[in-house]
RNA sequence: GCCGUCGUGGCUUAGCUCGGUAAAGCGGCUGAUUCGUAAUCAGCAGAUCAAGGGUUCAAAUCCCUUCGACGGCUCCA
């Protein structure tokens, strides 16, 4: 039995012609309409027939849970063959139809059915919120729900956290720094446009923008990354650029859990889908997975690096003495078989790269503490990548038991960012964390990512069998918390893209941090003759230099340059040879076609750019120092 | 995954309605220019028009299928 359901303000039909298979109807069954209703597309399949009055009282059950969300009591029963390839015999389905609409009119149910067999046309109006379109499928002996993979004839188990998160409910509210815990509808927007946007974004999904993103764009024509159309889809190829910036985040990040204290390890990419615990764990998060068969094991890429770290902290000797336990992994990648029709640009990937750290805490108390500290971390790690505060929106979600016993806790984190926050409160805990924040960066199409995030889980120590011995020598359970203080290192560099272009539109020249820019200072000669000059300039001065060589006019190597949004472009020539100066072109100064010149020594400029750079990691510029010299990517 | 739009040299696009020799700019190469702050001039090379199938005397153009990108839906630890 598959069926579809739709909680619709209206359903209406009506009868066109009949088919052999057509049931006998009255004229009064010809049209037929109902409003807040339910309307339930089902196909009876050929599985159903050896116990056709099972699969009524299943599909009825499903019938029931799905109204007592949605709150009707009105069901449409549509015969829809199309959801099955493998159909009953017509007189089964009618058999089975029947015997649904008769249950569902002992129930209470006001039920009307559409014929089978006839062609019909129907309008449907879709209410089009998160539980308005559902489908089941429902097998004789299984008490689990499958969802079908026509194309592959294979069942796709799909979590049961997948499953959970359509079942749980949410209570949606803003909290303000002085601690008011408003509703959105109460709350006055005004002056946090992007706070609506992105509360919008998650209660409502709803956008009315439709341009294409523009950081797809730009990682093409800066040569950071593109699509590789011999992978699967989602999965990118970096140039030299790309790499480099991302390989900077990356080390920067893993260097700001260093300082915390956290351990970098490394561990395997795939995992056995039959080991005992991990399958457990699988169940409880909601993603998808990548499989693949080798020898006769099953085996799924990993989609954090939870799997090696709990199964390495499993067999580790671990004392109270050593809490917190903090190991940090950057995951290149983490795995994740989104929806074709999700995947975007850089914004959401199926292979990404992510820091993904892991803290054992002795306690609640403790875990709070650790919460604190790296929440703080994330907004300092975020805003020396270039993200600052006012361009990212926090959400906080966590149990009511939770709030209640850490009410000040939260309104401190609200505190901190100092602006208003989104709160996701449920009742109970469907997941396996009791608290959890993420920051946000909101596009210009008004799409929300989620950048960093920490969460308290209460459920793996115990799966995983994770244990450390306390004061008195006992066993003791830790709690751990899941940081991932920048998020996908991808969608970093999809923030920052995008963010550059939001400051192109505003008339702000778009630029990257200067550490984190491919080359930092571009030396241009004047003429053939000044290239020496040029050289020796390029020797003395810090940081990523290339030199343009090329034949082209002193106003085409500038324009380049801009283009490639290098931060301080030297013009060298005659007078410079002269004065020993260098004419620096100061992106950070310049206005949009207004670049801005400013006369000063080698000396001056390394110092300048030393204060913007000796705070994070260094690598030399991949690519050669003349551009002459350097292949074209893209 | 579903619905819709799109896919033409390396890049950006014209041509597609109404079938008949694929056009341009950028980039590349060659040559001239040796140049002072956001595009120097000229020439040359470069395209089985996403892939596969169909209709036709003839397909970039019409039809079907597949793949990919984007938008919407769904989803998003």
């Amino acid at each position: 039995m598959q069926i579809l359901l739709i909680h619709s303000d209206f359903i209406e039909y009506e009868t066109k012609k009949s088919t052999p298979v057509a049931e006998k109807i009255d004229d009064d069954l010809k049209k037929g309409r109902m409003e807040e209703v339910l309307a339930v597309f089902v196909a009876v399949e050929k599985s159903d027939e050896d116990k056709p009055e099972y699969a009524a009282s299943q599909t009825v059950a499903e019938i029931k849970k799905v109204t007592e969300q949605v709150k009707t009591n009105r069901v449409m029963l549509y015969p829809y063959a199309h959801l099955s390839s493998s159909l009953s015999s017509p007189k089964t389905a009618i058999e089975t139809l029947k015997k649904i609409e008769e249950l569902l009119k002992e129930a209470q149910f006001e039920v009307k059915r559409a014929p089978f067999g006839w062609y019909k046309s129907f309008t449907i109006k879709c209410k089009g919120h998160p539980l308005s379109e559902l489908s089941r499928t429902i097998r004789i002996g299984e008490e689990k729900c499958v969802m079908v993979l026509k194309e592959k004839e294979k069942e796709e188990v799909v979590s049961e956290a997948l499953k959970s998160e359509a079942k749980a409910t949410s209570y949606w509210h803003i909290l303000t720094p002085e601690g008011e815990l408003l509703k959105p509808e109460e709350f006055d927007f005004k002056g946090h446009d992007n706070l609506k946007k992105f509360v919008n974004y998650e209660i409502h999904k709803s956008r009315a923008v439709d341009k294409i993103p523009p950081h797809v764009e730009l990682m093409r024509r800066l040569e950071l990354a593109d699509y590789e159309p011999g992978s699967d889809s989602g999965n990118m190829r970096f140039y030299p650029k790309g790499r480099l910036m991302k390989s900077l985040i990356e080390n920067y990040v893993l260097e700001e859990t260093a300082k915390m204290g956290a351990m970098e390890v490394e561990t395997p990419l795939m995992y056995d889908m039959n080991h005992p615990t991990l399958k457990k764990y699988l169940d409880r998060f909601p993603a998808r997975q990548y499989s693949i068969e080798a020898d006769k094991k099953q085996l799924f890429l990993r989609f954090a690096a939870c799997f090696g770290q709990f199964l390495m902290n499993h067999d580790m000797t671990i004392s109270y003495r050593n809490l917190p336990l903090r190991m940090v992994e950057l995951t290149r990648y983490s795995f994740r078989k989104e929806q074709s029709g999700e995947l975007v640009g850089l914004r959401r990937l199926r292979a990404f790269t992510m820091p993904d750290m892991h803290s054992l805490c002795k306690d609640m108390d403790e875990a709070v503490e650790q919460f604190n500290e790296q929440y703080n971390m994330c907004i300092n790690v975020l805003s020396k990548i270039g993200i600052n505060l006012s361009d990212f929106e926090v959400a906080i979600r966590f149990t009511r038991d939770f709030y209640e016993e850490n009410r000040d806790f939260i309104v401190g984190l609200v505190k901190t960012v100092n602006k208003p926050v989104l709160i996701e409160l449920w009742d109970q805990r469907f997941f396996y964390f009791v608290l959890k924040f993420e920051f946000n960066y909101i596009d210009a199409m008004d799409k929300a990512s989620a950048l960093s995030t920490v969460q308290i889980d209460v459920e793996n120590a115990e799966r995983y069998g994770i244990k450390y011995i306390d004061s008195t020598g006992a066993e003791k359970r830790p709690f751990i918390l899941h940081c991932s203080p920048s998020g996908a290192i991808e969608r970093c560099i999809y923030a920052l893209l995008e963010k550059a272009n939001m400051n192109s539109e505003k008339g702000i020249v778009p630029m990257f941090p200067v550490w984190l820019s491919p080359t930092q200072v571009r030396v241009i000669p004047v003429a053939g003759k000044h290239m020496e000059y040029a050289k020796k300039v390029a020797g003395e001065l810090n940081g990523r230099v290339d030199i343009d060589d090329r034949e082209e006019t002193v106003g085409k190597k500038i324009r380049d340059a801009g283009k490639e949004w290098i931060p301080y472009v030297a013009v060298v020539g005659d007078e410079e040879i002269n004065s020993g100066n260098i004419t620096v072109t100061v992106r950070s100064e310049s206005l949009p076609n207004k670049p801005s010149n400013i006369k000063m020594s080698v000396g001056e400029l390394n110092e300048r750019i030393s204060k913007e750079i000796s705070d994070f990691p260094f690598k030399r510029h991949p690519l050669a120092v003349k551009l002459t010299e350097r292949p074209r990517f893209v």
